[in-house]
DNA sequence: GCATATTTGTCCGTATGTATA
DNA sequence: CTATACATACGGACAAATATG
């Protein structure tokens, strides 16, 4: 029940997603649309998602949409708790942990390994990207970059696996980042980092590259935390 | 079409599974008796699963049976190819590649920041298990502690989310397993290396375990890749 | 190349059980 | 405790795409 009017303004813009008929499946098309949704903060964590509401808002059956509710539990964007519904996730301090002891394994992992020239000018582009972006003082675009800038470190393994284990990870950042009250300073702190990682991994300085990494890991793990917040009881999870 | 028989011999097992009103959902249950079938090789790779055959065969309706698909799909276990429907996936040599690229990384990754004293029991109490089953000459549980000892290996990292990302990994790997005849000496070198491995993260020497079990990780795949004997076409499917 | 049969994709109606007001 | 709302699961239906003869 938490803001169904702001649900309703979401899912509206999506109806007229029938209209391509690609060879990809309608179940398929609405997940892409929720977790759209999901991932942009339109909706918050912890909101019901009644099928008969969401499924007539997107014109489609309920058959259809449960399809595409059991897709997005498995990425973890939605909780289906049984028989009482499907759920925008709520992630506790204790899963943004869990979430940064999957980065720091993977990207680490990944940084340490190296990688195509290819895949290194990809990992220089974004940092060009994000410094773009915080030129014109776009910390939305800021965001987005920092986040294709781990994108692109992980890329360096040239797993799809892995990647799809990295997008899987980034969007369910993007549920805490939404949820929480981010301060100017969390975003300005990556920029510097980013160019000098960017930098070690140019030189073929995996392990400088690395460490670099870890220590960025780390602080933006304690601070994101802090932001939190964390009310009487730990490890609960949070509007 | 790919031995029919054998489909629903897999399958008429686990009608009784409706038994037992757990608070789980029956395409859940569905979900995980067909990824137990598949992950035992009952139901060889590249073979269709019509919807209106299985789900008779599980008494369960077409929409129940197709969510389970949607969340096997996820888990690349099953192909869904538009309206033509779902098949057992086959994995082409690209693909184990992926596969030993994700555990180089994850694996490693887990290793070298070592764990607590329970997770690092728990990668002895995996070894021990490996060389039970290699004094009793059973071959499948050997195969099976070997899976054990690699999932308590990640699970130093201590995040779920890596654990499970292993345990779909590990399941992909059985499918490969099943599909090419494994020579015994594959079966018997890793015993070895484990043991070496296990020592390292004992002693706290994480430098050298991950160097272990990157030297294991690498020859397994190219012992791997070798038994796949690739035919006319590189980077094709294997049956 | 064409006509037919099969199967998927999607929807609807409905019965049942569970949770909540 | 009853009543209501909702999720769960089933079966049937139909169009569209595909496979088959």
């Amino acid at each position: 029940m938490a803001a169904p009017g702001s649900l309703d303004t979401a899912l509206s813009a999506l109806s007229g997603a029938r209209s391509r008929m690609l060879p990809v499946s309608t179940a398929a098309r609405v997940a892409d649309a929720l977790r759209e949704q999901l991932t942009e903060g339109l909706l918050p964590p912890g909101s019901r998602l009644p099928e008969e509401a969401i499924g007539d808002a997107l014109g489609v059956s309920r058959n259809t949409l449960r399809e595409a509710f059991v897709q997005l539990a498995g990425e973890r964007l939605v909780v289906r708790q049984p028989n009482r519904g499907v759920f925008v996730a709520e992630l506790s301090p204790d899963d943004v942990s869990d979430l940064y002891r999957v980065r720091r394994v993977v990207e680490i992992g990944a940084v340490r390994g190296g990688g195509s020239p290819a895949a290194v000018g990809a990992v220089r582009e974004a940092v060009d990207e994000g410094r773009r972006a915080h030129d014109s003082g776009d910390g939305r675009a800021l965001g987005t970059a920092n986040q294709h800038f781990h994108r692109a470190l992980v890329a360096l393994a040239g797993s799809n696996r892995l990647n799809a284990v990295m997008n899987q990870v980034l969007a369910e950042m993007r549920l805490v980042f939404h949820a929480v009250r981010i301060s100017g300073e969390f975003h300005d702190s990556f920029l510097p980092a980013n160019e000098q990682i960017c930098g070690h991994i140019e030189s073929g300085e995996f392990q400088a590259a690395a460490q670099a990494l870890d220590d960025y890991l780390n602080r933006s793990e304690r601070d994101l935390l802090r932001s939190i917040t964390p009310p009487a009881g730990n490890g609960r999870p949070l509007g």
